[in-house]
This record gives C-alpha cells, structure tokens and sequence, in this order.
DNA sequence: GTGTCTAAG
DNA sequence: TATTCTTAGACAC
C-alpha cells in the first residue's frame, strides 16, 4: 500500500532554536550548557544539548534551578523575541527558496511538500546543509508521507548523526512506532496519553496505529481518529499555506501586581496596538475585542478574573478604535483593592480586510475607513524603520511601570543600529 | 452561541 | 519574591 503513496512530506525544525540563536552572536556559548527563560524570566523555554544532561526539564520554573545555573555556570538569558523572529524570517526564506510549498508551522517548524522530488531523501540533506550554510542554524528534518509521521520521523532525526531521518518503508514505520511513546505522538499529550493507556492499554504510537478508528472516535474524537489514519500513511491534515489568524491576541503577565485602574489601562492598551499590529500585517479587520484581567493564580485566595467581549458595529484595524472599545470593556469588570497580575486582550471575528459589509458602505464609514488606512500605514512604517515605540497611542502610557522584566536580555543584532554586533 | 478542555511549541 | 505566551479545535451545555 504504502509504495503506491508519491506524496513526501518533511517537518524542518530548528535544533534548540533560541539558544542556537543566541549562540549566532555568541560563538563562546558553544558546547556550553545555555537555557533562554520566557517573559519575566519565569520558566526555562530552550535548553541547549548540554543544559538538557544537566538535568533541567522545558518549563522548569527558573527560580527552583536557579542554585542548579549558578553551579553548573549555566547561561542563561531572557527571551529576544525580536531577535529570534528576525533569524526565523532568514530560515524560513532559505527554505522557500528551495521548496515552492511551505506552512510555517511555529517560530522554528516548517513543513514540506517534497512530491515529484525523485530523491527527497538526499533532498533533506541538501536543504539541511543550506539552511546551516545561510543562516547558520542547525535544523532536524523528518521525512515521510503524512505530517504526523513527518514528526515521528523528525523525533528520531534530532537524535540522529546527520540530522535527517526518513520513515518509508513499512518495516520502519512499525519500528519507530513501537518505540514512540503515545504521549509523545503529535497531537497527544499528557491527558490523552494518560486515558489511553491506562483505559485501554495502548502505550506506544504503534498500539494506536493499531487501534480500531470507529472504537477510538466513539470514546475520544476526531482529532484522535485522524490520528490513527495519519499514522497509517494515510493524509487526513493538509499543508496550510495562506496563513490568516481567526484569532489573534496579546497577553502578558505583570513584573509587578498592579492594582490602579490607570496602570491597567495603560497595559491594555499597549496590548491592543500589539495585536492591533499584528492583525493588519495580514491584511485583517475585527469585529470584536474581548479583554480579560485576572489576579495571580498562584497565591490569591480571594480571586478576580473577569473578561468581557465587545462587540463592534463594523470591524476594523484601527488601533485608536480598538484601544476605545477595549479600554470600555475594562472599565466595567474592573474592581478596586484586587492586586492584578495578568491582563490580555483578543482580536476576534477576524475577517479580511477587503470584506465590505452593507452598512459600511455609506459614504461617511467609507471616507473615515480610508483615513484610518492611511494612518495606520504611516505609523507602522515609522515605527519599521525607527524602533518599534516611536510612534504610540497617548493611551498606551510612557512610563510602565508594570512591563515585564527581562534582566537577562541579550542584544537585538539584527533589528536594531543601536545594538549591533561590535566587532574589535 | 459560550465556556472549558486539550494540545503544541 | 519568582510557575510563559499564542493559537486552534472539539465538545458539552
């Protein structure tokens, strides 16, 4: 059955991705043990080769191995999203310079679509070779015929000695099956792992590949029951190319709890010209906002979590607009003497930007629209060329005091004049 | 329709 | 003192 497939697909992923990054500008890093924390420097999020023996799991909270760095001399370093979103820009470019179709997956994921290619094996090589070659960042490819084998394939690559691997024939397929853990196939985490073994006893990605569809579709879902088909080689998720969000949204945890309704608006604000942002570089509009504040879930006994959706009469991309309905919605869940901690808000309804609903179309919503266009346009171009914060919303507040803290923050090489490289 | 659960990276 | 952020889909109600 499975010679009759012609259709290869690989997964590219990029090894360690941040600390391979910020081992680009920081030759001395290598071979030694690095880890890059997520915002306010809360928990591990990439760990180099030598990191990962020392014993530091993804996630940890960084303050439980704090003691653990210090006596290993461990890295460590906040996250430079603006630096790894530059250098994931270059990975993904050089891929497409080789493969006309490519879904970028995530920040260091990409799949392939290597049909018609007679020897995607050797392909795999190649591509790899280039994108270490141009960037100079090491990546994982996986090869196979579905995107879940794909992944399969690319577990075994990152372990592998050339880095690629290729799941093709039948025999290898069930053998790295059957030494795949079930909660660690694609799709299938903890819960599920967890249910699926101890119900009904499939404890490998083999066992599942085994299982009868209609049984598990009955006692889990769909999701679960494409699974199965993928694992048999048999496609059921396409590559998705043309990337438009139906959500998209900007959250953040304080440095600090806060609890003056001025500070909170600031920080809503802030979050709703990121995303505002975000959802015009897809060529988007929105109509609604919903926005949340929530106390620290960790400690309060006595909580506060509130959200509220607002509904827009036409949608938009305008940040003054959004940043309105979104500062409404806060004023009325807010409630004083609560010590907040985290606050997000979320795009929704998303719709492109050349829908036109009938309502809109009066002249005055038209010519306002354009305006609104042409503002946005200005102020993003300004703030490309001039640093992200040259041009902002009154609202969104000069000082704040409540950002998260990064104390450990490495240099915008690539996106900023300021903070290139010095070379002596 | 909305909220909750689950997952991924 | 310190426990991320973003997106998506399914399902129960």
């Amino acid at each position: 059955m499975l010679n009759t497939m012609k259709r290869f697909i690989a997964l590219v992923d990029c090894n360690n991705f941040y600390v391979s990054c910020e081992r680009l500008f920081s030759p001395s890093y290598i071979d030694k043990p690095v880890v890059v924390l997520s915002n306010n420097d809360g928990c591990v999020i990439s760990r180099s080769n030598e990191a990962k023996l020392l014993g530091i799991p993804m996630g940890a909270p960084y303050f439980k191995f704090q003691a653990l760095c210090k006596r290993h001399k461990i890295i460590a370093h906040s996250s430079n999203f603006e630096l790894y979103g530059d250098i994931s820009r270059r990975v993904m470019a050089t891929l497409e310079a080789f493969v006309p179709s490519i879904e970028i997956y995530s920040i260091d994921e990409a799949f392939i679509d290597l049909t018609g290619i007679a020897d995607p094996l050797a392909f795999c090589v190649m591509l790899r070779g280039k994108v270490m070659l141009w960037t100079g960042i090491p990546v994982s490819i996986g090869l196979s015929y579905t995107k879940t084998l794909a992944k399969a394939a690319g577990e075994v690559a990152k372990k592998s000695e050339n880095g690629v691997f290729g799941l093709l024939h039948e025999e290898d397929i069930n053998l790295t099956l059957q030494a795949l853990n079930i909660n660690k196939v694609w799709g299938i985490g903890n819960q599920w792992g967890m249910k699926l073994e101890l119900k009904f006893g499939i404890r490998t990605a083999y066992d599942l590949k085994l299982a009868s569809a209609t049984f598990i579709r009955k006692h889990f879902s769909v999701v679960i029951e494409r699974i199965i088909y993928e694992l048999k080689g048999l496609s059921c998720l396409e590559l998705e190319e043309i990337e438009t969000k139906k959500s998209i949204s900007s959250t953040r945890t304080f440095g600090r709890s806060v609890s003056e309704l001025s500070e909170l608006r600031e920080a809503i604000a802030s979050y709703t010209a990121n995303a505002a942002r975000k959802l015009r570089r897809q060529n988007s509009k929105a109509y609604g906002i919903y926005i949340y504040i929530r106390t620290d879930r960790f400690r309060d006994t006595t909580q506060h979590n509130k959200g509220k959706l607002i509904e827009l009469t036409y949608p938009t991309s305008d940040t003054g607009a959004l940043i309105s309905a979104a500062i409404k919605g806060l004023e009325a869940i807010y409630k004083r003497g609560f010590q907040y901690k985290k606050a997000g808000v979320v795009l929704l309804d998303i719709v492109r930007e050349n829908y036109l609903q009938r309502d809109i179309t009066e002249e005055y919503n038209v010519e306002r629209g354009l305006r609104s266009a042409a503002l946005m346009e200005a102020v993003d171009e300004l703030n490309k060329k001039f640093g992200k914060r040259l041009v902002q919303h009154a609202a969104e507040g000069v000082k704040k005091e409540w950002k998260v803290k990064a104390d450990l923050l490495s240099p915008r090489y690539t996106t900023r004049w300021d903070e290139l490289i010095n070379v002596y």
